[in-house]
DNA sequence: CAAAAATTCAACCATCCGGTTAAACGTGAC
DNA sequence: GTCACGTTTAACCGGATGGTTGAATTTTTG
């Protein structure tokens, strides 16, 4: 699992490892189709690459997919800790998180259903631990202190602090999750997706901007 | 896959048939494992029965699933025509809706991860059409043209209706779908899900309202 | 009650799937 | 060249899994 082949994969510009072949394969077919649903011949095909090498560089289904899931889960939790660490405003804060998430998730669309599906299952169970650690940070308190302060003063209204959590973070992710359910109801209509979500993020923050008014 | 059976299951107030134990199990199952993850044994197992019953009563795993698919469906698209045709105000209307949906995922916690999941395959594929069927009625378009009105009418602000009715749905559905994200990140701390969710309902309610204030 | 129909079960089958093996291939070091 | 090492492949293995069968049991019907 450590060194890097020269091998036939000679495209001139790029030589991308059988490793990273297999990691970006196996990303796709886990992020879509799931651990369960997914078969190591696929994840193969897609690497274009035998099923056994799978089995070279990673030992096992499971090992690859925690690969994965780590991957993934590294990327959620510490945007939120980042947007609500800085020396901004409530409202501010809102807005880095708001912009930061959907920037994210219009690289990687299928990444918040994926880790949801999974970490409800057992599959996932390996990296509560690690998501605990990462969103049970000083920053978070932090922040919920600055919520409760700023209603205090004035700036927003009184609001629990973990609604409006909750509440940024449903608008901005639950598109993205229910994303197809969304196109089955829109696509007769000359909808598309990219269409409803060109502007969500400003859309998102004038929602709670006006919700939080004093 | 018709008549009522008396057997042996004679618990003296319920007798529950064969097939409603089988369906009321595969729901369980399917729900929170999904049909890529679950094993038709485990089934037969949660419903007392013996494997081969579920080929007697459902001809194959598919067909099965697409029982408890449909009937999931079923519920979530009629809820949300039934709470935009009434003759309400557009603000009562949104409250009807959350607090329905709300009521609903209380009793059904699985469903729209489940829903998505499924849909998001190509498992779900078959039911797509009628899922367009049930949103694509003129009640979405009657309650667009209403937003539109009272927001003109200065009874409510200008409003995208669309950005309205996805920021509903997700501060309503998205907690459900995050729960086990959310109990990670909130378990430690002595809160659980459910106090989480106790007055959601009048929280989302307050927070559209603030921001539907012309 | 007896024949017919519906229901239940244990055992079995074929296929799929994750994983293994052993041999072949390529490449860099000496 | 050739030895050693990392890499690749085809063939294979055993267990899990969806599905089948035929006989036994129970319920319904005349």
């Amino acid at each position: 699992m450590s060194n890097a082949p020269t091998a036939k994969t000679d495209l001139p510009p790029e030589k991308i490892s059988t490793e990273e072949k297999i990691l970006l394969a196996a990303k796709d077919v886990f992020m879509r189709k799931g651990y369960a649903g997914t078969r190591m011949q696929e994840v193969a095909d897609a690497a274009g690459i035998n099923k056994a090498m799978l089995h070279y560089y990673f030992r096992s289904k499971e090992k690859l997919f925690r690969v994965i899931l780590t991957e993934a889960t590294e990327i959620i939790a510490p945007m939120l800790v980042r947007a609500i660490s800085s020396e901004k405003s409530v409202m501010d804060k809102i807005e880095d998180l708001v912009r930061g998430y959907i920037a994210i998730l219009k690289e990687r669309p299928y990444l918040p259903l994926f880790v949801v599906h999974e970490l409800s299952q057992n599959q996932g169970a390996f990296m509560r631990e690690t998501l605990q650690k990462d969103t049970q940070q000083p920053a978070m308190l932090g922040f919920i202190q600055q919520v409760i302060e700023e209603g205090e003063a004035g700036t927003i209204r009184k609001v629990n602090p973990l609604t409006l959590v909750m509440n940024t973070m449903s608008m901005v992710v639950f598109p993205y999750v229910a994303r197809p359910m969304i196109e089955v109801m829109t696509d007769t209509q000359g909808i598309t997706f990219d269409m409803l979500m060109a502007d969500r993020a400003e859309e998102i923050i004038d929602f709670i901007h006006r919700s939080l008014q004093p």
